[in-house]
RNA sequence: GGGCGGGUAGCUCAGCCGGGAGAGCACCGGCCUUACAAGCCGGGGGUCACAGGUUCGAACCCUGUUCCGCCCA
């Protein structure tokens, strides 16, 4: 495909669809199995099925996509999988929510019909998600797409709570949970989200049955005390030793409640006496059991008052608060209300505040399996990078409750359980049962709640690769090479797999867990719709094109920090991808239609090309490293750097001589050395950059198939030049040196001026002769005169610049401003000689010179006579200066 | 209350297993130099939050203070 020119611009629209369809069909994204190569593989964090892409997917796509083009680049085999989440909840909800638009309720159509128009709305709208990381250049196997509730899928979950179930590690009871009484079902502890809140403590009286006076009690949620059964006090606490055993009166419903001793209540908090509502709180729950009280439930699963509450049954909770705290302020048991900051708990998926409730449930005991967890970790089977995050997941496992697994909605896998309506026995298993397993009955009904989604998302690892089946897929890609995840699903999704995956398949489903950052905005808060600050992923595609998008994730994707996203960075990287572009541009304009390029010469002559040559393999060595480490901001600040302020701004301006030349083997090796290393480049930038680099690539004489195929670079040390990269150094100071004296004193660029170059040595001097045409031309001179000491006197009107064994003039006689030249020297000369002072003072200490390092004071010190040389000629040169100025004036 | 992370240039952030303060953007000056004005060349700008300590040497290690963010109770 080397037929030559790019167009004048980077068409990013035309180009993206084109190639990924061009990789898809091609079969590039898919993982084989015959085993030849080391494999490589990542199964996706799934996201939603109701989904839309957010900046959170582009990045934690991105960072999987970068990791999966370079294995493959490198040499393996590599299967990322792909699909979605059923997400239980969060989809029932979003169904729910069409259905309603429509006047219609779940319950109004029946379990059979909700499911299947959850399946048609899934059939709609669950691909979108898809395509869209399709659109960020996923290089997924699409082949192996999975959704949680595909067959084989649903089939891996029923074998695993039934195998859980007879190990006695799922089990059914009656016990405090989290309820959403919005989403009508339970809630794993994890699922509820505390949330600071301005609320009021409310002070309540509540009168001694015998005797005078009465018990204070102080509360957030006055409406709770219908449910009320004590109030406790601590045992010890002498303000209230006398009321022990005695009992008080509960207002308003005028139940008596006995005071009870006990070490959890905290004196310090409110008056010291505490009521005890058992059935709606885990602390007092435990304490009611601990003391034998009886429960009370006031509150109904819908959130309004129960048939307990008496007066008040039927109100909605906040509304009853009201009600009760107007009735006791009538009563005058109201003694005081204060302001008061709390947490309180809301549901994660529809913000309700959540109410604790005793129910029965289904529970996955997870103290075994956390145990195994821990133990991977600990053992580095499993690593979790950064380490830092190894601290919270011991912390979290450590603390581990039973996981509440069941949930009351209707989408998501059934519970394989079946309860027989005769003898109330409990059936659990893989298909439904023909008949009752004790009594021989068929009158079986199955529990009708369904697991958590993140059950099932536990399996992701081995059930996408077809567990419980004994596949290719799982004895070839599992465990898996990494897991790239956000923080965020550390626990409910990343620990929970550990679990899993080391119970049924004996071994961590991943070998390493990368856990990469959330995507703020530029105030450090999160994205969210209701906030107004989203960025959105799918808009900058459009607008910057997925390269630029991509570019700019990955160069924030800092280990261990959030990233912090604008729109001005992104349209900054899209200036990357442009430059990128028309460097490629000038290299393919000036191939002249070759076909054929020869191999990279072995020696080549020229100080640029051994330069370009030798800085590559320091670029390809930290590329490797940077993405081998998932230090991905470092891999997009090793290339942008060397493309951009090295191959582009010296590099290629450096030939474009040989370009335009007419030396024929001049500039065959000039177009060769610049096209190989604009194809390394290519190469090392297509993981993050996938499509315009394939789009060049294309273009690049010698390139079959794809750039997908090609071999990542590898570290060359025969390439490797110290004395070019050295000498390169002196050139460019050189050149710097010039053109620093032609910014300072706003020469033109049209204005062509002479230098003179005052080598120290013979070595340098034929360094600059060599390379006069070089330094001429970027530098843009009318004519360079290069000599050693003494050759020739030292010009005496001159602006002059000092390098490293190289005296600059620039010969500025009808335009130089002694007064600015003068400005410009001292300047130069404060800042030298403030670091000169600095490193004399320390080759002066002697503790310095005993103590640190040899190589330390060596460097030192040649950086002190380095200084030196160049202080006393700078001095030299200001002093001149400074006569100069002074005639001048007094010319005038 | 416990834990974690952070405070470096106007902004957003690198650098932090101790040894020459950096990038991008923004800003100022000069340029349409035949790849690129989405660009080129030059420049200014920082007691690295504060206070101690360790060290020959601290942005980096230790202690404390303070402010911000997150997680858990």
């Amino acid at each position: 495909m080397s037929d030559g020119n790019l167009p004048k611009a980077y068409a990013f629209h035309e180009v993206e669809p084109h190639w990924y369809a061009y990789w898809e069909q091609g079969g590039l994204f898919h993982a084989g199995l015959d085993g030849i190569k080391p494999p490589y593989s990542i199964v996706i964090p799934p996201p939603n099925v109701t989904g839309q892409l957010h900046m959170g997917h582009a990045l934690n796509n991105t960072l999987q996509d970068i990791l999966c083009r370079y294995k493959r680049l490198t040499g393996f085999e590599v299967l990322w999988v792909p699909g979605a989440d059923h997400a239980g909840i969060a989809t029932q909800n979003v169904v729910e929510r069409h259905l309603s638009a429509e006047g219609l309720t779940r319950h109004q159509l029946g379990r059979e019909a909700f499911l299947e128009s959850v399946w048609r709305w899934k059939e709609k709208y669950g691909g979108i998600i898809i395509n869209q990381l399709k659109r960020l250049g996923a290089s997924c196997d699409w082949e192996r797409e999975r959704f949680t509730m595909d067959e084989g899928l649903s089939q891996a979950v029923r074998q695993v709570f039934v195998s859980l179930y007879q190990d006695g590690l799922i089990y059914r009871g009656k016990r405090m949970i989290n309820w959403c009484p919005r989403c009508m079902t339970a809630l794993a502890n994890i699922e509820v989200e505390g949330e600071e809140l301005d609320g009021h403590l409310y002070y309540v009286r509540y009168p001694v049955v015998s005797g005078k006076g009465a018990l204070v009690v102080a509360t957030t949620r006055p409406e709770t005390m219908l449910g009320d059964t004590a109030v406790a006090v601590h045992p010890d606490d002498p303000r209230y030793k006398a009321y022990l055993g005695q009992k008080v009166v509960l207002p308003l419903v005028e139940r008596r409640l006995p005071v009870i001793g006990d070490t959890y209540v905290d004196r310090e908090f409110g008056t010291g006496a505490l009521k005890i509502t058992p059935a709606h709180d885990f602390n007092d729950f435990e304490v009611a059991r601990k003391h034998q009280l009886e429960l009370v439930q006031v509150i109904n699963e819908d959130g309004t008052m129960s048939a307990e509450a008496g007066p008040y049954a039927g109100m909605e909770r906040y509304a009853c608060r009201k009600r009760i705290v107007k009735d006791l302020e009538k009563g005058g048991f109201l003694a005081k209300v204060e302001r008061y900051k709390h947490r309180v708990g809301h549901c994660y998926r529809c913000q309700s505040v959540v109410e604790p409730m005793l129910s029965l449930q289904w529970f996955v005991a997870t103290r075994p399996l956390a145990e195994k967890s821990m133990a991977a970790v600990r053992e580095g089977k499993t690593r979790i990078i950064p380490v830092k995050w190894e601290k919270d997941y011991f912390n979290w496992m450590e603390n581990l409750e039973d996981w509440c697994i069941s949930r009351q909605i209707w989408w998501g896998h059934r519970i394989p359980a079946w309860y027989c309506r005769r003898c109330g026995e409990v059936i659990v298993s893989s298909d439904a049962p023909a008949a009752c397993t004790s009594c021989d009955n068929d009158e079986l009904e199955q529990d009708p709640d369904v697991l958590d989604t993140w059950f099932s998302s536990a399996l992701w690892p081995f059930s996408t690769m077809g567990w419980p089946k004994e596949t290719q897929e799982l004895k070839t890609f599992y465990p898996t090479s990494v897991l790239v995840t956000a923080f965020d699903i550390l626990f409910f999704w990343v620990a929970r797999m550990m679990m899993m995956g080391l119970h049924f398949m004996h071994e961590a489903p991943f070998r390493d867990v990368y856990v990469h950052a959330l995507v703020r905005d530029t105030q450090g808060k999160k994205m969210s719709k209701s906030k107004g600050n989203v960025i959105d992923p799918l808009v900058m595609m459009d607008e910057y094109g997925t390269d630029a998008l991509r570019f700019t994730l990955t160069a924030l994707a800092v280990q261990g920090r959030d990233v912090k996203l604008s729109e001005e960075r992104i349209e900054g990287y899209k200036h990357f991808v442009n430059k990128i572009w028309n460097a490629s541009r000038l290299v393919l304009m000036n191939l002249e239609g070759l076909r054929e390029l020869p191999e990279l010469p072995p020696q080549p002559r020229k100080l640029m090309h051994r330069w370009i040559l030798s800085r590559l393999q320091q670029v390809v060595s930290e590329v490797r490293e940077a993405i081998e480490g998932y230090h991905f901001n470092q891999y997009a600040h090793v290339l942008y750097q060397f493309v951009w302020h090295e191959y582009c701004d010296w590099y290629l301006e450096m030939i474009k001589p040989d370009f335009y030349g007419q030396d024929a083997a001049t500039k065959m090796t000039a177009q060769t050395i610049a096209t190989r290393v604009l194809d390394a480049i290519l190469v090392l930038l297509h993981p993050v950059m996938p499509f315009v680099t394939e789009e060049i690539w294309q273009k690049l004489p010698h390139t079959k198939g794809s750039i997908m195929q090609a071999s990542f670079p590898a570290f060359d040390e025969v390439r490797v030049d110290a004395d070019a990269e050295e000498q390169m150094a002196l050139i460019m100071e050189v050149i710097n040196g010039i053109r620093n004296i032609r910014g300072e004193m706003n020469v033109p660029p049209a204005t062509r001026v002479e230098v003179i170059c005052l080598a120290a040595g013979d070595a340098e001097k034929q360094l600059l002769q060599d390379h006069a045409n070089t330094i001429s031309d970027l530098s843009r001179l009318a004519n360079l005169r290069i000599a050693s000491g003494g050759e020739i006197e030292k010009p005496r009107i001159a602006a002059s610049a000092v390098s490293q064994h190289v005296e600059i003039f620039v010969l500025l006689e009808d335009v130089l401003d002694f007064e600015s030249e003068s400005r410009r020297l001292e300047k130069e000369l404060t800042k030298m000689e403030r670091e000169f002072g600095f490193t004399q003072k320390k080759l002066s200490n002697e503790d310095y010179l005993q103590k640190a390092p040899a190589g330390v004071i060596e460097s030192e010190r040649e950086k002190g006579a380095r200084l030196r040389e160049k202080l006393e000629k700078l001095r030299h040169q200001y002093e001149k200066i400074k006569i100069l100025k002074q005639s001048a004036a007094v010319r005038k």
